[in-house]
DNA sequence: TGCCAGGCCCTCTTTAGGGCCTT
């Protein structure tokens, strides 16, 4: 991990897989990637490509996302696609909704092609729990609704979802500075709120100094 | 054919179990 690298250009990548399953250790691969890139919380890059994994994809699967076995025919292979992706991503640090699951893919698909990433990986799902502990629940959709976020797509491809958890992100750092007085709110303390247990939350942003 | 994971987090906890999230 590298984040100091990072600190001084405020440059994020927010990410969304979508896979033909949850475990890749169990053989799932990934079958699209999404992404935008905030620098000083505005939107400067994107990126979007269907990936083909070498397989049909269930009929769960191309349900729940929209994606058919024959939009995946014409993708280029995995291992293009993500080499595409690991150049995108740069040094930047690195942020998705529940990240446990994407950083899984993310790790595992890279590994194929002797590629790595040097930012750190944080979740807007951890934080959302920490901050917004009354929400009826924590799924990107459910967030959206209870912050009032617009959104005129489809959930469940890959950069709508990246774009979603963007305009969540950015209204949970308005939120941290409506509430704490923390204009910029470093990755560092992103990453130390998701660590900290939810009764403590409040205590830590109320006591935070950048100093 | 049928089934599959894993990290977080709460509690009726810690020698555990189960719900929440992600596809």
């Amino acid at each position: 991990m590298n984040s100091s690298l990072n600190a001084m250009a405020d440059s994020l990548v927010i990410l969304d897989f979508e896979t033909t399953g949850l475990s890749p250790t169990q053989g799932d691969r990934a079958i699209e990637i999404g992404a935008v890139r905030i620098v000083n919380g505005q939107i400067t890059d994107r990126f979007q490509e269907l990936m083909n994994p070498g397989r049909r994809i269930s009929g769960f699967i191309e349900d729940y996302t929209g994606i058919s076995n024959d939009m995946l025919t014409d993708a280029a292979p995995c291992h293009e696609v993500m080499a595409r992706f690991a150049d995108f991503i740069g040094q930047d640090n690195l942020v998705a909704h529940n990240a446990s699951f994407d950083k899984r893919f993310l790790d595992a698909e890279l590994a194929l092609i002797n590629r790595d990433y040097p930012g750190d990986f944080t979740c807007s799902l951890l934080l959302a729990r920490r901050l917004y502990q009354q929400a009826p629940n924590h799924k990107l959709g459910g967030l959206i609704s209870y912050k009032n976020i617009a959104s005129d797509g489809a959930f469940h491809r890959a950069l709508f979802d990246a774009e979603m958890t963007v305009k969540l992100w950015l209204v949970m750092l308005d939120d941290i500075n409506a509430d704490y007085g923390i204009s910029k709110v470093p990755f560092s303390l992103i990453k130390k709120v998701t660590k900290t247990p939810k009764k403590s939350v409040n205590d830590l942003l109320s006591n935070w100094s950048p100093l």
